[in-house]
DNA sequence: ATATTAGGATGGTAAGACCAAAAATAAAAA
DNA sequence: TTTTTATTTTTGGTCTTACCATCCTAATAT
């Protein structure tokens, strides 16, 4: 891998990097607050004395990090209420495209999978109450009856991780879990499909374990369980393995 | 070295973000592969049927997301070979500021951080060789020498963590455990150093026994191991949980 | 007071122009 | 011929001006 360097240019050559970095820094540093409106672009031009179109485009670059959101004919561009799940959003379109490219980093997905599944498990073992533990049940409930109709359970097996996620209480688990989630789901959807053996049956099995884990409230139960449960899953992760060569 | 772009003329709401939606689409699905080039702007424009500055923020929007590079005077933006830590880098970028409005995600990590550990020790156990694992300790040493320089100290220590992450061998492990980390220390060396207690002590201790636990290729030690670590860290990670309101 | 409407401010887009950097080509030197 | 050096062309980076559509505001009419 990459030894990293921690130089940067010093001066950049194009305005709109030099204009899109010292709004950046204004919003870092508290200057603009979200809910605050960015001046308009005409007096921004003014004010770095430079064209309209170069404001535009940093503000452009804004609007892709989710930092802005400008809507015509309104007074400026607002600055967006960090909502960290935004983010997750393009960066979890840019890892399913990788994955495209790479089946290696489908194989390491399903490894790491297993530890954040343990962990996710963990917190809301401590965070969720019974209630939301039923709603759970009733998820996989839906689960059973979908039976082989591969859509329909995966979709409802997405809902119910998100869920899980949610439950947790943690929005890193729920970020990192939901992206590795769908992008499991849309590569094996498009590739891998043949992989999914006769009908969901023993995965089914190994999810209500867990919530069974997690309703105990013991983190002994949640580790043994999910070491079957990933046993379990193995099917996957193996036939990938194969693959993988160094 | 492309010929024909399917690119056709348009009306839309927002002209540029057209525009760079059939280009995403175009490197989405192959039309244009990593080191391709993109036709020049005033091409792109011909083609489109707009004006070179909708061509400009759609590609602007393009950069930002790491798609593609455009270079001056060059033929035309070339699209980028995938490389996952550069998404990264911008993604670890948002969570960072993210951190500074919302302390709780900061508590949020700790929790992950625990179970992403836990997954590189077992992984690292299983690829790495011996020599590998003896650098480790090499690492852990240096450490030790740092003593109380905390600087000093971190560098070290956010050099292991790295080297760690990538015994792994696992591309997803590497990314999530370096941004994790990255954004660990830079809210602790920004707004909570002070939780840093005397001296690395203990966690230097901690490191220690989790390499030994990895040499010993044993998971159940592994487990058992990082189950004390995060013990350990747990000064850290309550004096957080405290200040968590829901 | 309420509804309507007209004007102004502002974002979205176009077109033309200029500069600077890189590439392509022609010219000159070896 | 081959290599080096000018020169032209292409192309990205930027500015200016202009026009339209949309939203906001305030004056006007009801």
């Amino acid at each position: 891998m990459e030894t990293n360097f921690p130089y940067k240019p010093l001066k950049k050559s194009r305005l709109y990097e030099e204009v899109s970095d010292q709004i950046k820094q204004s919003i870092f540093d508290g200057h603009l607050k979200p809910g605050d409106q960015v001046p308009p672009e005409r007096d921004l031009a003014r004010m770095f004395n430079v064209g309209r179109p170069t404001i535009r485009e940093a503000l452009r670059t804004l609007t892709v990090l989710g930092l802005i959101k400008s809507s015509h004919g309104k007074k400026g561009a607002i600055v967006i209420e960090t909502d960290i799940t935004q983010y997750m959003e393009t960066f979890r379109e840019q890892m399913s495209w990788l994955i495209k490219t790479d089946k290696n980093t489908l194989a390491d997905l399903w490894e790491v999978r297993e530890f954040i599944e343990l962990g996710v498990s963990h917190s809301v073992a401590k965070n969720a109450s019974d209630e939301d533990i039923d709603d759970l049940y009733n998820n996989i409930e839906q689960m059973v009856r979908a039976g082989d109709d591969f859509e329909t359970y995966i979709s409802i097996a997405t809902d119910f991780h998100k869920k899980l996620a949610q439950l947790s209480g943690n929005k890193v688990f729920y970020i990192i879990w939901s992206m590795i989630h769908d992008v499991l789901i849309k590569g094996y959807s498009s590739n891998h499909r043949e992989l999914f053996p006769k009908g969901p049956g023993k995965l089914l099995e190994a999810n209500k374990m867990v919530v069974e884990a997690i309703r105990s409230r013991d983190p002994d139960k949640i580790d043994r369980t999910m070491k079957l449960h990933s046993k379990a899953e193995d099917v996957f992760h193996l036939k990938l393995k194969k693959e993988k060569k160094k």
